[in-house]
DNA sequence: AATAAGAATGCAACTTTGTTGCAAAATACT
DNA sequence: AGTATTTTGCAACAAAGTTGCATTCTTATT
């Protein structure tokens, strides 16, 4: 059993085919994907509502966890172990979008510092987005 | 000569009835506003792709800034007096976004707390996007 | 292993969202 | 006021997302 079927049945979903090529995506991509990017790789096989459905299903299992962006194409990444087999999310690290290359990483190590909200709100959920160059980029581009 | 017009004005950009129209419903709103509430609150006297376009000028002005979501929905919000003035972006608060009233408001007392990357990333943004119940929710709905 | 119940998928049709080119209208400049 | 320049609206289109339903696949049970 490989670890994209251990996945889906630890989130007690049914192992299908088109699940196990999304989460393999998933599993190989080392950055966040938008449905576009899942699209292109698999839509010759699996149908784009589908893609959808699944994952919508993946974000309620907390198989995924989704990032903001601010030009409407939300992005998905793996959620770490701990928070999968809790089944609810523990995403408390910061995410970085590279400004040449776009791709958009996990910083798994850098979490999210606490601020102090104004009297009467209460926080739910911190997300928090930096953009800038990121390592394989800055080599590439040494800065004249 | 009213507010909406001496902001166009000293963003060098020509006042027509639109960008008034738009500005001062970001000026009348107390919270971010999506694409789509500004068409309900004037697509009978502005076309749909006169907003797009207005909010993208205002965008690149300055004016207004984005706040990424998770839903496909990008808000936009009025940027400060410093900001509008001096032509680029230093927004540097924390946004709150409800999970009851789904109002995102920015919290412009609050700014974002600094965090230091991984060696080999830069940063150029910052963005914070704090989710939970607000202040008028919370008045509202007494928890149990 | 066969089967039946339930879940997931694909398809079609549709809605919503965003984009582009171009002619008409409005604005700003002198 | 007249003219160059911008902005707008329209139309047509492209892309993104949703829904219902019939078919296929999974899973649990015998």
């Amino acid at each position: 059993m490989n670890k994209s079927e251990t996945i889906l049945k630890s989130s007690s979903l049914s192992v299908t085919a088109g699940r196990k090529r999304i989460l393999d995506i998933f599993l190989d991509a080392n950055n966040a994907l938008a449905h576009q990017d899942i699209e292109v790789k698999c839509s010759d096989k699996y149908d784009r509502v589908t893609i959808y459905r699944t994952l919508q299903t993946f974000l309620e299992k907390g198989i995924i966890h989704n990032i903001p962006t601010t030009d409407n194409s939300v992005r998905y990444a793996l959620c770490n172990e701990v928070c999968i087999s809790s089944g609810h999310h523990h995403d408390n690290h910061v995410h970085f979008r590279c400004d040449n290359c776009s791709k958009t990483i996990c910083l798994d190590d850098v979490s999210i510092p606490s601020v102090k909200l104004p009297t009467g709100y209460s926080m739910n959920e911190i997300n928090m987005v930096v953009s800038g160059i990121c390592k394989t980029c800055k080599k590439v581009k040494v800065p004249v």
